[in-house]
DNA sequence: CATTTAATTAACTGAAAGGTTAGTTATATG
DNA sequence: CATATAACTAACCTTTCAGTTAATTAAATG
């Protein structure tokens, strides 16, 4: 019934100037640039805030192509969820752990996490999103609980070994220690704009964010230290 | 112009069956129930989230009534955040620190803190909300600030009590640790959900939250304990 | 008790937003 | 090279939503 009127020259299409279209089609690169765009929305705006037409503006692509590409506003957020969870542990396997002294291999784990936080505030904030909706999103998804799985093992062995050889405590759990390494530098990058207003002081300073990461480190040290009267 | 169909009865008028109404306009009323649902609906869905109609549907008030009062949406929010941050603050003064040794007072403040978390679960959705809006709001309140100096300062008191009896080490930042402190507590509830799911372990059961309360008290005392060496 | 003030409301508005439709066309393939 | 497939698009649709308007009326005030 409609009439629809005809196409203008696609927004995909790279031709060079007066000269043949170099590649008018790649399906890789639009899905690639949807996922790059999304992930920059969410994690400015998070899940309820993002805007599907801005996604779709700012990865140089037709809205309806991200929905042919991903279905809904909340698939293509899992798809970004779980793209971000592949990068850090990817990221983390790499550290070899195994190959360092406890204390050692405890200090590397501590500082790339304070780092990759550092370095991909995105992450920070995606998560945030996700736990508003009580990770409904990630409850669905087998990928990522997988992904979990060597980094608990590869902690408790570290401790292991440090409990063996008198370096740490004896005792403690893998998955408290590693919400405990993470949740201090997460939190304090998470809120650093309310911790800032409320306690005077520009938490994201370069000067400000070296002494966090040392507090973090001794505050890691200090708890896994064995005890002086054993 | 437009022609406005007559009233029907008020929704906000308390009358009891067949008799006579008997409070059918209160203000103070009317302010603390919109602040109250919009708590609750910033909490749950966050500021972008949460649906004007909503908070005024149930807080049982028209909706030009809520823009009467507060202005705007954010506005709101702002007030929110005022009246979240002020009941926080207000409680922990009560705590009495100074009555209490450096190290018994720490885990009193460790205690509160990680109950007030529990209890208040609205708190860590508000503050998640604003620091992804890079606390515009509350950087605007100057009331929010005030409540903040007491805390930092009965903290060093506490530090620098410990640190005079060989309780604790020296050289400790109080903002610093009071980041810490929060920050084992509030990154573990606010990422429950998706730890839960990555790690696959119900971290909300009472079982495990009194863990967490114990490993709190463990890292925090673990680290402020001196040097066996000194 | 007349008049003003402030509490309260139903209905409206314009814009934005998620999602769909009905196509067009580059490209891989038999 | 004819044809099927899939990449890609403009325009449209429907609902939702923040905010406004113009009025009504309970109470405070002189």
């Amino acid at each position: 019934m409609a009439v629809r009127a005809p196409r203008k020259p696609s927004l995909n299409s790279r031709s060079t100037r007066g000269g043949a279209a170099t590649r008018q089609r790649n399906a890789e690169r639009s899905r690639a640039a949807i996922l790059a765009a999304a992930t920059a929305q969410f994690a400015a705006n998070g899940l309820g805030g993002a805007r599907v037409d801005e996604i779709a503006r700012s990865a140089g692509v037709n809205k309806a192509l991200l929905y042919h590409y991903f279905g809904n506003k909340q698939a293509l957020f899992l798809a970004v969820l779980e793209a971000t969870y592949a990068q850090i542990r990817g990221a983390e396997a790499t550290l070899e752990l195994e190959a360092l002294s406890p204390s050692a291999a405890m200090e590397r784990l501590v500082d790339f996490t304070w780092n990759y936080f550092v370095q991909h505030p995105e992450f920070i904030t995606l998560v945030n999103s996700e736990n508003l909706h009580r990770a409904a999103h990630l409850k669905r998804s087998k990928r990522v609980r997988a992904l979990h799985h060597p980094l608990v093992e590869r902690i408790g062995e570290v401790l292991e070994r440090g409990a063996a050889c008198g370096e740490f405590r004896a005792g403690v759990d893998p998955v408290q220690l590693y919400i405990s390494i993470a949740s201090l530098g997460y939190f304090y990058l998470s809120n650093a704009h309310t911790l800032g207003a409320v306690f005077e002081r520009d938490l994201l300073s370069p000067r400000e964010r070296e002494a966090r990461r040392l507090h973090v480190q001794e505050v890691v040290h200090g708890y896994l230290r064995p005890d002086a009267s054993s």
